[in-house]
DNA sequence: TACACGTTGTGTATGGTATACACAGGGTAT
DNA sequence: ATACCCTGTGTATACCATACACAACGTGTA
């Protein structure tokens, strides 16, 4: 049965039958994943090598492979530790909209812990143990509405990939950000400072327009408001899941 | 005027007016971005090496820095010109929805040939000729609508992370597929026949009734069909646009 | 008690990456 | 003729993942 699993899926679903199986000193996987884990969250996923690893738990590099069979098993391990639904994600009797959306910003919350998450490649996560319970709780939220199954995943498929994207693009500002020692507002204004002059109407005249209609102003004067356009977004593609629900019934 | 663009942008916008300097032999920026354009269709952004570039070409690892500062702008080059609108997409009286669609796909088909670009972090295209294009031709399909400026940035914004999200998974597969040296299909119906033995009914009833109700039959048959799901995912962003457009008028 | 073996950690070596820096050759301007 | 700049080269540094041989130690068996 459950033997037949691709080969990195097997050491995620093992430790529920045997639990308690942690030794007592030494190394061991769960400590390894949790000090990668540490590196990640306090410096991206490029501060985590296999020598600071080993490092920052006092061993050589090398006393890791007795563990891991190499970097990218420690970071499926990594992904399905972090990637895990929270707790306070249990609401039983809400509606669908409301369910999806609490959905969507507890991923938010996770990925704002856990900003390295969304550069782990999609194929790692499937299968693992997280994985399938965003997706079961995602699918409870649907479970009222008359979608079949198969629409009800790609729509949950596409809230989640919403969700990453902006991830992604928070994680690149940020970096960029540190990258350039720059106050959180600077590098916003000075794209828009850019923007204004390269505008040119001729070639670009709907961004002239754009531009001259105020489009970027909130950008400019400070910060980019990635939490307000997140949900502004995120309304958008829920209307159009609602659309799709109400032509189904 | 333009001397105060942020640095990387100078260079990207200084070809427009200094065009023809092109030497006749030897090294050259486009002729090394060209060389790292190809070696990253073939291989993805990872068979980027300065190494690699320059063997290509026939030099020292060294000369490619006679013409780059870093690897990171000749990245930004790269993305510049690889993220080029083509020129098919001309459709001056189409209304907002087919342009929008159409402003998609034609997204969907240069990241098919440069699926790398989607890797390339979002804040080094800011700016960027290609980038400023690519708005442009957004906004003019919006331009027959009501929405406030600011709104359409932020609807072309949002059209824009679902493509690129779209090419993300795309590569991760084909990349995990590559690795594993697999069938295309095989990974799909391995990871459905995985997922059939782990829902278990108790921690995932909702993920049980989903597999039980075929939402991963075509999956699990062969290989996933991101092109339709990708169509799919479109129509319920673009219903979710219209139900904002029509609430404004 | 003695010995063999498996587990776990270490040290060394290989081949890859970006890039800093000193140098050399050739063309051009003075 | 000389000075200088532009371009390409060679070497060195500091990372990275990881293959492989070895050592220490605990445990089961003869």
């Amino acid at each position: 049965m459950t033997s037949e699993l691709p080969p990195g899926l097997h050491r995620l679903w093992a430790p529920e039958q045997a639990a308690g199986s942690e030794p007592r000193l030494g190394l061991s996987l769960r400590r390894i994943v949790a000090a990668a884990i540490e590196l990640a969250d306090a410096g991206g996923l490029d501060a985590v090598s296999m020598s600071r690893v080993a490092q920052r738990l006092g061993y050589t590099t090398m006393s890791l492979y007795r563990h891991v069979a190499n970097k990218n098993e420690l970071l499926v391990h990594m992904y399905d530790t972090a990637w895990q639904v929270p707790s306070t994600l249990d609401d039983p009797g809400a509606d669908w909209r409301t369910g999806l959306q609490r959905w969507c910003t507890a991923q938010r919350t996770v990925l704002r812990e856990h900003p390295w998450l969304e550069r782990v490649r999609v194929t790692e996560g499937m299968g693992t143990p997280s994985q399938l319970a965003w997706l079961d709780r995602g699918l409870r939220a649907l479970a009222g509405t008359p979608l079949p199954e198969r629409e009800k995943t790609q729509v949950l498929l596409m809230l989640n990939g919403y969700v990453l994207w902006g991830a992604r693009v928070l994680a690149d500002f940020t970096q960029t950000e540190r990258e350039h020692d720059d106050t959180v507002g600077r590098m916003a204004s000075g794209y828009v400072a850019a923007l204004r002059t390269l505008a040119d109407p001729v070639r670009f005249p709907a961004l002239r327009r754009a531009v001259d209609g105020g489009a970027f102003d909130a950008a400019g004067a400070g910060r980019f408001d990635f939490d307000t356009d997140f949900l502004f977004g995120l309304d958008r593609v829920l209307d159009g899941i609602e659309r799709l629900i109400a032509d189904q019934a």
